[in-house]
DNA sequence: GATGAATGAGTATTCATTCAT
DNA sequence: CATGAATGAATACTCATTCAT
């Protein structure tokens, strides 16, 4: 969560800070300013990787909506591809920072509330998750950087579940982990359709399920 | 060319066993030659938009691939977009047929049954479904036939479910597929990860979750 | 010299063809086309190699100065580097092309007339030849290409060493080859300075020094 | 590094010495560490030039192999183009020098022992001469010095011819400099080419010219 | 109609040079 | 003065699409 939060934190501020400041400075002081540069590179690569894909998305547009010259951009991410390994990077961590809260606090939720928490984490990121999408299904190299992140995930879930329920052998919990992360990704998919006709059922459907296979599983 | 096969089997086979083929010659008639052109053409675009995404494949691969000549290509699809269409629709006609065929005997099967058939659609359908997420991740402008296959998909399991259950009021069978298509997708993704450590259990685990809720809800 | 005159020949008339030629039809039959093209583009890569070395050239300005659009430039040579090595190998062609005419009159000639002719090879070509050099000297991984056309030009003249006297034993004839490549280069170089103070003298001097070379090994 | 050293050697000592360096502490005083740093900064650029070809080669690789701050880099040489004017003059200089301690001692020579000492002295600075090449041959604009170059060498061959024999004419002398030194440049390319397979006769076969083309001229 | 050569707009990336610190 | 981050013009190469044959 944090250096997701502190991305979106730190571009959209400074612009605002930039146009409204005290400071009749026409720029930042360097290192301050290299910083400011590459969180609102990132955040709009974001951007535009989320709505033209990978291949779409044009390192020009991305420096341009950044306001940044194309050779800044460059300066920092010395190729597209590592431009998108910093991202799918952010945003792998930012749900690792997620599934670490949920984790802190499983013991004492019930098997509902376990299911809920969990069922809201990946909507939780939509922006960095389209973005993310559109990384890996553009790019093939990518798939590595892809198992990793689910991996990850994996075992992040599995965590959580041995936190709830010590006496889960881990094999146990690896494979609910697997079948849990199907259904966190289908409630993200829900929470990218807004405007879903039974959205909100279908989410507590999702939520039912998950709760019942918890139960199910872990008494 | 062989893993296309199979899209070419599914889509023409069908109109063309329609028709019959009385001419053995090695110059079949203008008609049926322009369908099976238009059917490798579209398993060629098929397996290459698969491989590198809608944006790396290239026209003249696909042709190539086809064994077609580029203009060829632009004789039926005056467009890369519309190949791209075309293709998404095929898949979606796949998908509807597949689902019919469960329709039509949801009367007969159990809940747990019903579950495991529905959870069998998407992943049946492997290669076709990569080429459609690799269109639908690439092409903002594509969203439109993404909610359409969506929202077709969505009436077939509603339908299922009414077919199964004729009592099931219809915005209830409608809530019920949407959640039920979030977890067919999740099956697909298992199946699309053949190695994974503990994909048979987690497959299991998501038809149990499936059969729960279908039980739950259809009594 | 047949491949280099054709070149040359090709370029030129052709466009002098087109702008006075009787024919109203505004494009050339495609296949002539191409090949005049090729030649065009060959001639005019020649001339900005030359003009500006290899790194300096640029395609878009080889295209331009050929009439022709960077589109077709690639669909010939699909690699600037591609390219320089057709034209070096184009001028390799035509060196060894006149090294023959050399060779086959070689018994006929005294010494002094063998080393006239000689040393009048590489000056022949002089545009070529700067285009050549400038690639060799620009590209490391084309000093290959360099070696072999230094070692085929060895060969030529150890060959016209030996028509001449059939008794030099080969390996004399090797090491001789190499020393008059130098000087034959020497005079190239001359003549590549046409308004310096003792040109005329100097290449005397070179000739001379050349003749009595031979005579003193070839009797 | 090591092989720029002679070049380095070559230019800034001469200087170096002629000033003396007392001072012994860490930190030169600044004129001192100001000429090793150019020295320094002359030895990368030419290794660099060498190696890459003057396009290829980067400011920001020179800077770095000679250990200073691409700054600094600029702050001696303003331009890429005032650095290879200034490595150009430098190698110019290496060679006129050498040329002198030659005409020091022409008076005493034998034709054939002033032949060898004059082919002796351009192989002498192979690594020089490469990046001195790699320069002329990339730039046009620089065909101005080369020319500077090449008639500061025919006069300092002149002299020595004049140094071994007073009595020839002025202009007599001019144009047999010319003839030499193309014969000088082609002892420099054997002396490039280590592994050629004649090179040593080669190289005799080249004094042995020049030598009689000497004798004959100078008595 | 069928074919495939020709076209040129569009893209990632580099690097000489400047100038705020 | 010294430094090295920032800038943006310039370049090789690709590919969807057209159209002469």
């Amino acid at each position: 969560m944090s250096s997701q939060k502190s991305t979106a934190d730190a571009a959209a501020p400074i612009a605002a800070s930039a146009e409204g400041a005290p400071t009749a400075g026409p720029k930042m002081p360097t290192r301050e300013r290299g910083r400011a540069r590459v969180a609102a590179l990132l955040a709009a690569a974001g951007a535009v990787f989320a709505e033209k894909g990978y291949d779409a998305a044009t390192m020009t547009e991305i420096a341009a909506r950044a306001g940044a010259p194309i050779g800044s951009l460059y300066q920092f991410f010395p190729t597209k591809a590592v431009l998108a390994d910093a991202l799918l990077a952010q945003y792998a961590e930012a749900l690792m920072a997620l599934l670490a809260t949920v984790e802190a606090r499983a013991a004492t939720l019930s098997p509902a509330e376990l299911a809920a928490d969990l069922l809201a984490v990946l909507p939780s990121l939509k922006v960095e998750r389209a973005a993310a999408f559109a990384l890996i299904d553009a790019r093939p190299d990518m798939v590595a950087q892809q198992g990793a992140l689910r991996a990850g995930l994996r075992r992040g879930i599995a965590a959580i579940l041995r936190a709830k329920s010590p006496a889960l052998p881990p094999e146990r919990a690896a494979a609910m982990a697997v079948t849990l992360l199907q259904m966190m990704k289908g409630a993200a998919a829900l929470g990218d359709e807004p405007d879903l006709a039974h959205g909100r059922e279908a989410l507590a459907g999702l939520e039912h399920a998950a709760s019942l296979f918890l139960k199910d599983a872990l008494g």
